[in-house]
RNA sequence: GGCGACGUAGCCAAGUGGCAAGGCAGAGGUCUGCAAAACCUCCAUCCCCAGUUCGAUUCUGGGCGUCGCCUCCA
Protein backbone atom coordinates (compact mmCIF):
# COMPACT_ATOMS: atom_id res chain seq x y z
CA UNK A 1 0.00 0.00 0.00
CA UNK A 2 1.25 3.45 -0.79
CA UNK A 3 1.12 6.51 1.37
CA UNK A 4 -2.05 8.50 1.12
CA UNK A 5 -2.44 11.92 2.70
CA UNK A 6 -5.52 14.05 3.18
CA UNK A 7 -4.94 17.07 0.97
CA UNK A 8 -6.94 20.14 1.97
CA UNK A 9 -6.71 21.35 -1.60
CA UNK A 10 -8.68 18.40 -2.98
CA UNK A 11 -10.51 17.42 0.19
CA UNK A 12 -9.49 13.81 -0.40
CA UNK A 13 -6.85 11.30 0.63
CA UNK A 14 -4.56 11.51 -2.37
CA UNK A 15 -1.72 9.09 -3.09
CA UNK A 16 1.45 10.93 -2.19
CA UNK A 17 3.98 11.52 -4.92
CA UNK A 18 6.75 14.07 -4.56
CA UNK A 19 8.04 16.07 -7.49
CA UNK A 20 11.39 14.31 -7.32
CA UNK A 21 11.22 10.59 -6.79
CA UNK A 22 13.11 10.20 -3.52
CA UNK A 23 13.09 13.71 -2.20
CA UNK A 24 10.39 15.54 -0.24
CA UNK A 25 10.40 19.29 0.27
CA UNK A 26 8.28 20.19 3.24
CA UNK A 27 7.51 23.58 4.71
CA UNK A 28 5.71 23.86 8.03
CA UNK A 29 4.47 26.91 9.89
CA UNK A 30 6.39 27.26 13.11
CA UNK A 31 5.92 29.34 16.23
CA UNK A 32 5.53 33.06 16.66
CA UNK A 33 8.03 33.61 19.42
CA UNK A 34 6.16 36.26 21.36
CA UNK A 35 5.53 33.92 24.28
CA UNK A 36 5.96 30.28 25.30
CA UNK A 37 4.33 27.85 22.92
CA UNK A 38 1.18 26.34 24.38
CA UNK A 39 0.37 22.66 24.17
CA UNK A 40 -1.93 23.24 21.22
CA UNK A 41 0.93 24.78 19.26
CA UNK A 42 3.05 21.82 20.22
CA UNK A 43 0.46 19.38 18.95
CA UNK A 44 0.84 20.88 15.49
CA UNK A 45 4.63 20.81 15.71
CA UNK A 46 4.58 17.17 16.76
CA UNK A 47 2.23 16.46 13.90
CA UNK A 48 4.94 17.76 11.55
CA UNK A 49 7.32 15.43 13.34
CA UNK A 50 5.11 12.44 12.55
CA UNK A 51 4.80 13.46 8.90
CA UNK A 52 8.54 13.84 8.68
CA UNK A 53 9.27 10.55 10.41
CA UNK A 54 6.82 8.61 8.33
CA UNK A 55 8.19 10.03 5.10
CA UNK A 56 11.62 8.88 6.20
CA UNK A 57 10.30 5.46 7.15
CA UNK A 58 8.77 5.35 3.67
CA UNK A 59 12.17 5.82 2.12
CA UNK A 60 12.18 9.52 1.27
CA UNK A 61 14.90 12.01 1.94
CA UNK A 62 13.14 14.88 3.64
CA UNK A 63 14.11 18.51 3.57
CA UNK A 64 12.01 20.09 6.24
CA UNK A 65 11.87 23.83 6.82
CA UNK A 66 10.07 25.36 9.79
CA UNK A 67 9.97 29.09 10.20
CA UNK A 68 10.22 31.17 13.35
CA UNK A 69 8.08 34.28 13.20
CA UNK A 70 10.07 36.80 15.17
CA UNK A 71 8.26 39.92 14.06
CA UNK A 72 4.55 40.61 14.31
CA UNK A 73 2.18 43.02 16.02
CA UNK A 74 2.21 41.21 19.35
CA UNK A 75 5.98 41.10 19.44
CA UNK A 76 6.13 44.82 18.67
CA UNK A 77 3.68 45.59 21.45
CA UNK A 78 5.50 43.46 23.97
CA UNK A 79 8.94 44.78 23.09
CA UNK A 80 7.61 48.32 23.29
CA UNK A 81 6.18 47.73 26.75
CA UNK A 82 9.31 45.96 27.91
CA UNK A 83 11.44 48.80 26.61
CA UNK A 84 13.66 46.47 24.61
CA UNK A 85 14.26 45.47 21.00
CA UNK A 86 12.29 42.77 19.27
CA UNK A 87 15.51 40.77 18.92
CA UNK A 88 16.13 40.81 22.67
CA UNK A 89 12.48 40.25 23.45
CA UNK A 90 12.08 37.13 21.30
CA UNK A 91 15.40 35.50 22.19
CA UNK A 92 14.25 33.59 25.31
CA UNK A 93 11.06 32.42 23.64
CA UNK A 94 12.93 31.10 20.63
CA UNK A 95 15.25 29.23 22.99
CA UNK A 96 12.25 27.90 24.92
CA UNK A 97 10.73 26.62 21.69
CA UNK A 98 13.80 24.52 20.93
CA UNK A 99 13.89 23.25 24.52
CA UNK A 100 10.24 22.21 24.29
CA UNK A 101 10.79 20.43 21.01
CA UNK A 102 13.77 18.57 22.41
CA UNK A 103 11.86 17.59 25.55
CA UNK A 104 9.12 16.20 23.34
CA UNK A 105 11.67 14.35 21.22
CA UNK A 106 10.75 16.06 17.96
CA UNK A 107 13.36 15.53 15.28
CA UNK A 108 15.07 18.71 14.19
CA UNK A 109 14.11 20.26 10.88
CA UNK A 110 16.85 20.95 8.33
CA UNK A 111 16.27 24.70 8.56
CA UNK A 112 14.67 27.10 11.03
CA UNK A 113 14.69 30.41 9.16
CA UNK A 114 13.70 33.55 11.05
CA UNK A 115 11.66 36.28 9.45
CA UNK A 116 13.95 39.13 10.54
CA UNK A 117 16.90 37.42 8.85
CA UNK A 118 15.15 37.28 5.47
CA UNK A 119 13.95 40.80 4.91
CA UNK A 120 15.76 41.16 1.55
CA UNK A 121 14.04 38.05 0.16
CA UNK A 122 10.67 39.42 1.25
CA UNK A 123 11.34 42.87 -0.19
CA UNK A 124 12.34 41.29 -3.47
CA UNK A 125 9.15 39.27 -3.68
CA UNK A 126 7.00 42.24 -2.78
CA UNK A 127 8.72 44.28 -5.49
CA UNK A 128 7.92 41.56 -8.00
CA UNK A 129 4.28 41.55 -6.94
CA UNK A 130 4.07 45.31 -7.28
CA UNK A 131 5.71 45.17 -10.71
CA UNK A 132 3.25 42.48 -11.80
CA UNK A 133 0.27 44.48 -10.66
CA UNK A 134 -0.60 42.04 -7.89
CA UNK A 135 0.20 44.58 -5.22
CA UNK A 136 -0.01 48.34 -4.78
CA UNK A 137 1.63 50.96 -2.62
CA UNK A 138 -0.64 53.14 -0.52
CA UNK A 139 1.03 55.82 1.56
CA UNK A 140 4.08 53.70 2.46
CA UNK A 141 2.10 50.50 3.00
CA UNK A 142 1.99 47.79 0.39
CA UNK A 143 -1.12 45.66 -0.09
CA UNK A 144 -1.83 42.55 -2.05
CA UNK A 145 -4.57 43.12 -4.60
CA UNK A 146 -6.86 40.14 -4.13
CA UNK A 147 -8.87 41.06 -7.20
CA UNK A 148 -5.77 40.21 -9.26
CA UNK A 149 -5.76 36.58 -8.14
CA UNK A 150 -8.92 34.77 -9.29
CA UNK A 151 -8.06 31.52 -7.52
CA UNK A 152 -8.17 33.23 -4.13
CA UNK A 153 -10.19 31.10 -1.72
CA UNK A 154 -9.55 27.78 -3.43
CA UNK A 155 -7.80 26.25 -0.44
CA UNK A 156 -10.26 27.23 2.26
CA UNK A 157 -13.21 26.96 -0.11
CA UNK A 158 -14.40 30.42 0.76
CA UNK A 159 -15.83 32.55 -2.00
CA UNK A 160 -15.38 36.28 -2.38
CA UNK A 161 -18.91 37.08 -1.24
CA UNK A 162 -18.39 35.19 1.99
CA UNK A 163 -15.13 36.98 2.60
CA UNK A 164 -16.65 40.35 2.13
CA UNK A 165 -19.40 39.60 4.60
CA UNK A 166 -16.87 38.28 7.05
CA UNK A 167 -14.56 41.28 6.92
CA UNK A 168 -16.17 43.04 9.80
CA UNK A 169 -13.41 44.77 11.67
CA UNK A 170 -11.34 45.70 8.68
CA UNK A 171 -12.24 49.36 8.51
CA UNK A 172 -9.03 50.73 9.95
CA UNK A 173 -6.63 53.53 9.25
CA UNK A 174 -5.33 51.92 6.10
CA UNK A 175 -6.28 52.99 2.65
CA UNK A 176 -7.07 49.77 0.83
CA UNK A 177 -8.75 49.16 -2.48
CA UNK A 178 -10.65 46.22 -1.08
CA UNK A 179 -11.39 45.28 2.53
CA UNK A 180 -9.77 41.87 2.28
CA UNK A 181 -6.57 43.07 0.61
CA UNK A 182 -3.83 42.21 3.06
CA UNK A 183 -0.60 43.95 3.99
CA UNK A 184 2.70 42.87 2.46
CA UNK A 185 4.64 45.76 3.93
CA UNK A 186 3.74 48.09 6.75
CA UNK A 187 5.07 51.62 6.90
CA UNK A 188 7.31 52.29 9.89
CA UNK A 189 5.46 53.80 12.82
CA UNK A 190 6.91 56.06 15.53
CA UNK A 191 8.72 53.81 17.98
CA UNK A 192 9.47 51.04 15.48
CA UNK A 193 13.06 52.26 15.02
CA UNK A 194 13.83 52.09 18.72
CA UNK A 195 12.79 48.45 19.00
CA UNK A 196 14.64 47.47 15.85
CA UNK A 197 11.55 46.80 13.75
CA UNK A 198 12.17 48.87 10.63
CA UNK A 199 14.04 48.17 7.41
CA UNK A 200 14.69 50.03 4.18
CA UNK A 201 12.76 49.11 1.08
CA UNK A 202 12.07 50.68 -2.33
CA UNK A 203 8.53 51.47 -1.18
CA UNK A 204 9.70 53.12 2.03
CA UNK A 205 11.02 52.21 5.44
CA UNK A 206 8.91 49.69 7.29
CA UNK A 207 8.45 46.05 8.19
CA UNK A 208 7.00 43.00 6.47
CA UNK A 209 3.43 41.81 6.88
CA UNK A 210 2.97 38.38 8.37
CA UNK A 211 2.17 36.25 5.33
CA UNK A 212 5.05 37.21 3.08
CA UNK A 213 7.72 35.57 5.25
CA UNK A 214 6.54 32.05 4.47
CA UNK A 215 6.36 32.68 0.74
CA UNK A 216 9.82 34.24 0.68
CA UNK A 217 11.58 31.80 2.99
CA UNK A 218 10.09 28.65 1.50
CA UNK A 219 11.22 29.85 -1.93
CA UNK A 220 14.70 30.55 -0.62
CA UNK A 221 15.18 27.10 0.92
CA UNK A 222 12.88 24.83 -1.06
CA UNK A 223 12.20 26.52 -4.39
CA UNK A 224 8.99 27.60 -6.09
CA UNK A 225 7.03 24.40 -5.53
CA UNK A 226 6.71 22.53 -2.24
CA UNK A 227 5.70 18.90 -2.01
CA UNK A 228 4.06 19.42 1.36
CA UNK A 229 2.98 22.47 3.26
CA UNK A 230 1.57 21.87 6.72
CA UNK A 231 0.07 23.91 9.51
CA UNK A 232 -2.75 24.10 12.01
CA UNK A 233 -6.29 24.46 10.64
CA UNK A 234 -6.53 27.99 11.87
CA UNK A 235 -3.81 28.98 9.42
CA UNK A 236 -5.78 27.74 6.44
CA UNK A 237 -7.49 31.07 6.16
CA UNK A 238 -6.24 33.64 5.67
CA UNK A 239 -2.57 32.77 6.13
CA UNK A 240 -2.15 29.86 3.73
CA UNK A 241 -4.57 31.34 1.24
CA UNK A 242 -2.47 34.49 1.21
CA UNK A 243 0.74 32.52 0.83
CA UNK A 244 -0.67 30.85 -2.26
CA UNK A 245 -1.75 34.18 -3.70
CA UNK A 246 1.70 35.70 -3.09
CA UNK A 247 3.83 32.81 -4.27
CA UNK A 248 1.85 31.83 -7.32
CA UNK A 249 1.50 35.41 -8.51
CA UNK A 250 5.22 35.98 -8.03
CA UNK A 251 6.57 32.65 -9.29
CA UNK A 252 3.92 31.51 -11.77
CA UNK A 253 4.24 27.99 -10.39
CA UNK A 254 2.09 25.79 -8.19
CA UNK A 255 3.03 26.77 -4.65
CA UNK A 256 2.33 23.59 -2.69
CA UNK A 257 1.09 20.27 -4.05
CA UNK A 258 -0.23 18.87 -0.80
CA UNK A 259 -1.66 20.88 2.09
CA UNK A 260 -1.88 19.20 5.47
CA UNK A 261 -3.80 20.73 8.37
CA UNK A 262 -3.87 19.45 11.90
CA UNK A 263 -6.83 19.99 14.20
CA UNK A 264 -6.91 21.98 17.38
CA UNK A 265 -6.23 20.92 20.88
CA UNK A 266 -9.11 21.90 23.11
CA UNK A 267 -8.85 22.91 26.74
CA UNK A 268 -10.74 21.16 29.53
CA UNK A 269 -13.94 23.02 28.68
CA UNK A 270 -13.84 21.76 25.10
CA UNK A 271 -12.96 25.11 23.56
CA UNK A 272 -9.98 25.76 21.37
CA UNK A 273 -6.86 26.62 23.30
CA UNK A 274 -5.63 29.99 22.19
CA UNK A 275 -3.08 32.47 23.34
CA UNK A 276 -5.21 35.51 22.76
CA UNK A 277 -8.15 34.11 24.69
CA UNK A 278 -5.90 33.59 27.68
CA UNK A 279 -5.88 30.51 29.88
CA UNK A 280 -3.55 28.35 27.87
CA UNK A 281 -1.29 25.58 29.06
CA UNK A 282 2.41 25.38 28.27
CA UNK A 283 4.65 22.34 28.32
CA UNK A 284 6.31 23.80 31.40
CA UNK A 285 2.97 23.93 33.19
CA UNK A 286 2.38 20.24 32.53
CA UNK A 287 5.89 19.20 33.53
CA UNK A 288 5.62 21.26 36.72
CA UNK A 289 2.38 19.44 37.44
CA UNK A 290 4.33 16.17 37.35
CA UNK A 291 3.54 14.97 33.85
CA UNK A 292 6.20 13.07 31.95
CA UNK A 293 7.18 14.68 28.62
CA UNK A 294 7.05 11.24 26.99
CA UNK A 295 3.44 10.85 28.10
CA UNK A 296 2.66 14.31 26.77
CA UNK A 297 4.27 13.41 23.45
CA UNK A 298 2.29 10.19 23.27
CA UNK A 299 -0.93 11.97 24.14
CA UNK A 300 -0.41 14.64 21.49
CA UNK A 301 0.48 12.28 18.64
CA UNK A 302 -1.26 9.00 19.40
CA UNK A 303 -4.33 9.68 21.50
CA UNK A 304 -6.35 10.85 18.52
CA UNK A 305 -5.93 11.17 14.77
CA UNK A 306 -4.34 14.46 13.73
CA UNK A 307 -7.46 15.65 11.97
CA UNK A 308 -9.71 15.30 14.96
CA UNK A 309 -9.99 17.65 17.88
CA UNK A 310 -8.60 16.41 21.12
CA UNK A 311 -9.29 17.68 24.60
CA UNK A 312 -6.52 18.10 27.11
CA UNK A 313 -7.34 16.66 30.53
CA UNK A 314 -5.46 15.14 33.45
CA UNK A 315 -7.31 11.86 32.85
CA UNK A 316 -6.21 11.73 29.23
CA UNK A 317 -2.63 12.47 30.21
CA UNK A 318 -2.74 9.76 32.83
CA UNK A 319 -4.05 7.27 30.32
CA UNK A 320 -1.25 8.25 27.95
CA UNK A 321 1.32 7.84 30.71
CA UNK A 322 0.01 4.34 31.44
CA UNK A 323 0.25 3.42 27.78
CA UNK A 324 3.81 4.68 27.58
CA UNK A 325 4.66 2.72 30.69
CA UNK A 326 3.20 -0.42 29.18
CA UNK A 327 5.10 0.08 25.94
CA UNK A 328 8.36 0.61 27.79
CA UNK A 329 7.81 -2.34 30.13
CA UNK A 330 7.22 -4.50 27.13
CA UNK A 331 10.29 -3.28 25.29
CA UNK A 332 12.48 -4.01 28.29
CA UNK A 333 10.92 -7.40 28.73
CA UNK A 334 11.58 -8.41 25.14
CA UNK A 335 15.12 -7.07 25.35
CA UNK A 336 16.06 -9.18 28.34
CA UNK A 337 14.02 -12.24 27.36
CA UNK A 338 15.96 -15.50 27.04
CA UNK A 339 14.68 -17.07 23.82
CA UNK A 340 12.92 -20.43 23.95
CA UNK A 341 14.41 -23.46 22.21
CA UNK A 342 11.86 -23.46 19.42
CA UNK A 343 9.92 -20.93 17.39
CA UNK A 344 6.18 -20.47 17.48
CA UNK A 345 5.08 -20.34 13.84
CA UNK A 346 1.61 -19.08 14.59
CA UNK A 347 2.97 -16.30 16.75
CA UNK A 348 5.50 -15.39 14.05
CA UNK A 349 2.59 -15.01 11.66
CA UNK A 350 0.78 -12.74 14.10
CA UNK A 351 3.81 -10.49 14.42
CA UNK A 352 3.96 -10.12 10.65
CA UNK A 353 0.24 -9.40 10.55
CA UNK A 354 0.59 -6.61 13.05
CA UNK A 355 3.66 -5.18 11.32
CA UNK A 356 1.75 -5.03 8.05
CA UNK A 357 -1.35 -3.61 9.71
CA UNK A 358 0.68 -0.96 11.47
CA UNK A 359 2.31 0.15 8.24
CA UNK A 360 -1.05 0.26 6.49
CA UNK A 361 -2.54 2.37 9.26
CA UNK A 362 0.30 4.89 8.99
CA UNK A 363 0.09 4.90 5.21
CA UNK A 364 -3.60 5.68 5.50
CA UNK A 365 -3.25 9.36 6.29
CA UNK A 366 -0.99 8.77 9.28
CA UNK A 367 -3.51 6.91 11.40
CA UNK A 368 -1.23 6.41 14.37
CA UNK A 369 -4.04 5.76 16.89
CA UNK A 370 -5.21 2.81 14.82
CA UNK A 371 -1.69 1.49 14.42
CA UNK A 372 -1.04 1.75 18.13
CA UNK A 373 -4.23 -0.19 18.85
CA UNK A 374 -2.88 -3.10 16.82
CA UNK A 375 0.40 -2.94 18.69
CA UNK A 376 -1.30 -3.16 22.07
CA UNK A 377 -3.14 -6.23 20.84
CA UNK A 378 0.15 -7.86 20.01
CA UNK A 379 1.75 -6.81 23.28
CA UNK A 380 -0.84 -8.76 25.21
CA UNK A 381 -0.32 -11.81 23.01
CA UNK A 382 3.45 -11.47 23.21
CA UNK A 383 3.42 -11.18 26.99
CA UNK A 384 1.36 -14.34 27.17
CA UNK A 385 3.78 -16.07 24.81
CA UNK A 386 6.71 -14.95 26.94
CA UNK A 387 4.95 -16.21 30.06
CA UNK A 388 4.58 -19.59 28.37
CA UNK A 389 8.17 -19.58 27.08
CA UNK A 390 7.04 -19.87 23.48
CA UNK A 391 9.22 -17.06 22.03
CA UNK A 392 12.15 -18.37 20.01
CA UNK A 393 15.19 -16.41 18.79
CA UNK A 394 13.52 -15.47 15.51
CA UNK A 395 10.30 -14.53 17.27
CA UNK A 396 12.28 -12.30 19.57
CA UNK A 397 14.13 -10.68 16.69
CA UNK A 398 10.84 -10.01 14.90
CA UNK A 399 9.40 -8.42 18.01
CA UNK A 400 12.43 -6.17 18.33
CA UNK A 401 12.09 -5.14 14.70
CA UNK A 402 8.45 -4.32 15.24
CA UNK A 403 9.33 -2.26 18.30
CA UNK A 404 11.85 -0.31 16.25
CA UNK A 405 9.34 0.31 13.48
CA UNK A 406 6.75 1.59 15.90
CA UNK A 407 9.28 3.62 17.82
CA UNK A 408 10.34 5.27 14.57
CA UNK A 409 7.14 7.28 15.02
CA UNK A 410 6.40 7.18 18.72
CA UNK A 411 9.97 7.47 19.99
CA UNK A 412 9.00 6.67 23.55
CA UNK A 413 10.10 3.06 23.94
CA UNK A 414 13.84 3.33 23.52
CA UNK A 415 14.10 6.70 25.22
CA UNK A 416 16.82 6.33 27.82
CA UNK A 417 16.28 6.27 31.58
CA UNK A 418 18.37 8.53 33.76
CA UNK A 419 21.05 6.62 35.68
CA UNK A 420 20.45 5.35 39.17
CA UNK A 421 21.89 7.39 41.97
CA UNK A 422 24.46 5.49 44.03
CA UNK A 423 22.36 5.94 47.10
CA UNK A 424 19.39 4.28 45.47
CA UNK A 425 21.49 1.32 44.41
CA UNK A 426 22.77 1.00 47.94
CA UNK A 427 19.20 1.00 49.26
CA UNK A 428 18.20 -1.71 46.82
CA UNK A 429 21.12 -3.85 47.98
CA UNK A 430 20.20 -3.23 51.58
CA UNK A 431 16.63 -4.27 50.91
CA UNK A 432 17.82 -7.46 49.24
CA UNK A 433 19.86 -8.29 52.34
CA UNK A 434 16.81 -7.64 54.52
CA UNK A 435 14.67 -9.88 52.35
CA UNK A 436 17.19 -12.70 52.53
CA UNK A 437 17.07 -12.36 56.31
CA UNK A 438 13.25 -12.35 56.02
CA UNK A 439 13.15 -8.94 57.65
CA UNK A 440 10.13 -7.90 55.57
CA UNK A 441 9.32 -4.91 57.73
CA UNK A 442 12.66 -3.35 56.86
CA UNK A 443 12.41 -4.44 53.25
CA UNK A 444 8.96 -2.90 52.78
CA UNK A 445 10.12 0.25 54.50
CA UNK A 446 12.89 0.73 51.94
CA UNK A 447 10.59 0.09 49.04
CA UNK A 448 8.07 2.57 50.40
CA UNK A 449 10.74 5.22 50.92
CA UNK A 450 11.87 4.85 47.33
CA UNK A 451 8.29 4.94 46.13
CA UNK A 452 7.75 8.34 47.69
CA UNK A 453 10.79 9.51 45.75
CA UNK A 454 9.37 8.30 42.45
CA UNK A 455 11.09 4.96 42.16
CA UNK A 456 9.21 1.70 42.04
CA UNK A 457 10.90 -1.64 42.78
CA UNK A 458 9.67 -4.86 41.27
CA UNK A 459 10.81 -8.28 42.40
CA UNK A 460 11.17 -10.92 39.75
CA UNK A 461 12.90 -14.21 39.43
CA UNK A 462 15.66 -12.47 37.48
CA UNK A 463 16.29 -10.00 40.28
CA UNK A 464 15.03 -6.60 41.32
CA UNK A 465 14.03 -4.08 38.68
CA UNK A 466 13.34 -0.41 39.19
CA UNK A 467 11.71 2.33 37.23
CA UNK A 468 10.72 5.93 37.65
CA UNK A 469 7.13 6.99 38.16
CA UNK A 470 5.50 10.23 39.23
CA UNK A 471 6.31 10.76 42.92
CA UNK A 472 3.43 11.21 45.33
C1' G B 1 -25.62 35.28 8.47
C1' G B 2 -21.99 32.10 5.16
C1' C B 3 -18.77 27.71 5.01
C1' G B 4 -17.27 23.24 7.56
C1' A B 5 -16.44 19.33 11.18
C1' C B 6 -17.97 16.22 14.89
C1' G B 7 -21.63 13.29 18.29
C1' U B 8 -19.09 5.34 19.41
C1' A B 9 -18.95 2.16 26.94
C1' G B 10 -17.71 6.04 33.40
C1' C B 11 -13.42 8.73 30.45
C1' C B 12 -10.16 8.95 25.81
C1' A B 13 -10.57 6.77 21.05
C1' A B 14 -10.11 3.56 16.01
C1' G B 15 -13.20 1.67 12.54
C1' U B 16 -16.58 -0.92 8.98
C1' G B 17 -22.89 -1.78 4.60
C1' G B 18 -22.83 -8.14 7.58
C1' C B 19 -22.00 -10.57 14.82
C1' A B 20 -18.28 -2.73 17.37
C1' A B 21 -10.00 -2.13 17.57
C1' G B 22 -7.15 -0.32 21.50
C1' G B 23 -6.05 2.46 26.09
C1' C B 24 -7.56 4.49 30.99
C1' A B 25 -10.80 3.64 35.07
C1' G B 26 -13.70 -0.46 37.51
C1' A B 27 -14.99 -5.87 39.14
C1' G B 28 -13.36 -10.99 39.82
C1' G B 29 -9.27 -14.50 39.34
C1' U B 30 -3.88 -16.68 38.54
C1' C B 31 1.08 -15.60 40.22
C1' U B 32 3.79 -13.27 44.71
C1' G B 33 6.38 -13.29 51.82
C1' C B 34 3.34 -8.85 50.71
C1' A B 35 3.34 -5.98 46.45
C1' A B 36 4.32 -4.52 41.49
C1' A B 37 4.41 -6.20 36.59
C1' A B 38 2.21 -9.80 33.50
C1' C B 39 -1.75 -13.02 32.10
C1' C B 40 -7.15 -14.78 32.18
C1' U B 41 -12.45 -13.36 32.67
C1' C B 42 -16.29 -9.45 32.82
C1' C B 43 -17.80 -4.31 31.26
C1' A B 44 -21.47 -0.66 24.18
C1' U B 45 -28.41 -2.61 20.77
C1' C B 46 -22.31 3.33 17.97
C1' C B 47 -27.35 11.17 19.85
C1' C B 48 -32.79 10.97 18.00
C1' C B 49 -36.39 10.20 13.87
C1' A B 50 -37.42 8.73 8.97
C1' G B 51 -35.61 6.55 4.22
C1' U B 52 -32.48 3.23 0.88
C1' U B 53 -31.01 -2.07 1.67
C1' C B 54 -31.76 -9.02 2.66
C1' G B 55 -28.98 -6.27 6.38
C1' A B 56 -26.81 0.63 8.69
C1' U B 57 -23.17 2.53 13.85
C1' U B 58 -21.33 2.93 8.68
C1' C B 59 -25.20 5.61 2.87
C1' U B 60 -29.41 9.65 2.21
C1' G B 61 -32.77 13.35 4.43
C1' G B 62 -34.52 15.86 8.82
C1' G B 63 -33.89 17.08 14.02
C1' C B 64 -31.14 17.98 18.51
C1' G B 65 -26.31 18.96 20.55
C1' U B 66 -21.02 20.35 20.60
C1' C B 67 -17.15 22.79 18.18
C1' G B 68 -14.19 25.29 14.30
C1' C B 69 -13.30 28.99 10.33
C1' C B 70 -15.14 33.60 8.17
C1' U B 71 -10.75 38.69 12.55
C1' C B 72 -4.47 37.88 15.43
C1' C B 73 -4.18 32.48 16.21
C1' A B 74 -0.80 25.78 15.65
Amino acid sequence: MTLRLHNTLTGAKDPFEPLEEDQVRMYTCGPTVWNFAHVGNLRAFLFYDIVRRHLQVSGYRVTHVMNLTDIDDRILDQAMHAGTTIGEYTKPYAAAFFEDMAALRAERAEQYPRATEHIPEMVEMIATLVANGNAYVADGDVYYRIASFPAYGALSHLDRAGLKAGARVASDKYDKEHVSDFALWKKAQPGDEKIGAAWDAPFGRGRPGWHIECSAMSKRYLGDTLDIHAGGVDLMFPHHENEIAQSEAANHKTYARVWLHSEHLADATGEKMSKSAGGFTTLRDLIDAGHDPLAIRFFLIANAHYRSRVRLSPEALHAAAEQVRRLREFTERVNRATPADSEDAEFAHRIEQVRAGYREALDDDLNLPQGVGLVFDLIREANAALDADRVGPNNKASLLELIDEVDAHLDVMRAEEPGLADEVERLIAEREAARKARDFARSDQIREDLRTRGIVLEDSKDGVRWRRVAPY
